[in-house]
DNA sequence: TGTATTTTGAAATCCGTTTTCAATATCGTG
DNA sequence: CACGATATTGAAAACGGATTTCAAAATACA
């Protein structure tokens, strides 16, 4: 696995697209990021170094992290897209706090397996999947317990 | 369980709403309804033989029977909310095929014991969960094998 | 009935995502 | 380096689905 700002450099040049300032802030800002923030919340975040940058831009710029594989796309269910850094190949599922937003990776073989057998019994052909577990984290479960 | 309009009529008189002839089209036309629909296609669906009723009105009913528990809401990522109707409590997860649009459930045992010990270790209160397994359905796979 | 209350349908609004567009920046070539 | 072709930028507009507004209509309780 090459390191993402090659491979983000890379797909700039299959692609003949253009290096600029914005996309190397932006994917600095990335890779240094706490992970699963919408658009909006890493906008918002790049917006105090880089007041310059618009919105559009970061945008634009996450997906290219998207289609050229550095990043991951998820949707928890809440209307805004976020984004994760990706592990290359290794899949991963989530926790998620619905009281903080809390978010934790894991990651279960025997679950994968389980699913690979479900898709057999049904003729399917698995291309992807998602698993999101939502409830309450430890810190939230004492203020929250409805 | 009791029947599902039972439990609309029952949900309505708790919460002093009215039994609206448009209400009780809908729900007849909800039960029939081949699963999964998106609101916008179930309300063209509904307006062949229901002209005069808006799509307003559909989406607020559809939200009441998720309310009162006859439906539940999904989201398959691609941005329209579907409706299905609820077996009970038992829960079931989905095979999305990503061609055709087809959706097939499925119950798996195996695998919500395997998320019960998940959130066990993490400290986490499952409330809900969902898991898809997107690809191609049998029919799908000799035209798609992109 | 009568009247308070809820519901309806059309249109407007919301809100996140995506596109448009004119100005600006990049970069391959001479 | 300078040119010209091409891509990118940021602001604002457009988009698309969900939700709300509002005045007219329907419901239901006394």
């Amino acid at each position: 696995m090459k390191n993402p700002e090659q491979q983000f450099l890379d797909y700039l040049a299959r692609k003949r697209l253009k290096i600029t300032s914005q996309r190397m802030i932006i994917l600095k800002a990335f890779l240094l990021q706490k992970s699963h923030m919408s658009t909006e919340d890493f906008y918002l975040q790049l917006r105090k170094k880089h007041p310059g940058i618009g919105y559009a831009t970061v945008h634009r710029t996450l997906k290219i992290f998207s289609e050229c594989g550095i990043a991951s796309e998820r949707n928890f269910g809440d209307g805004q897209m976020r984004f994760e850094v990706s592990h290359g190949n290794e899949h991963h599922d989530h926790l998620v706090c619905t009281a903080c937003g809390r978010i934790i990776e894991f990651e279960d073989k025997q679950i994968e397996q389980l699913q690979r057998e479900i898709a057999l019994q049904h003729n399917f052909v698995i291309k992807d999947h998602r698993l999101e577990l939502y409830g309450l984290c430890i810190d939230c479960q004492t203020t929250h317990q409805q």
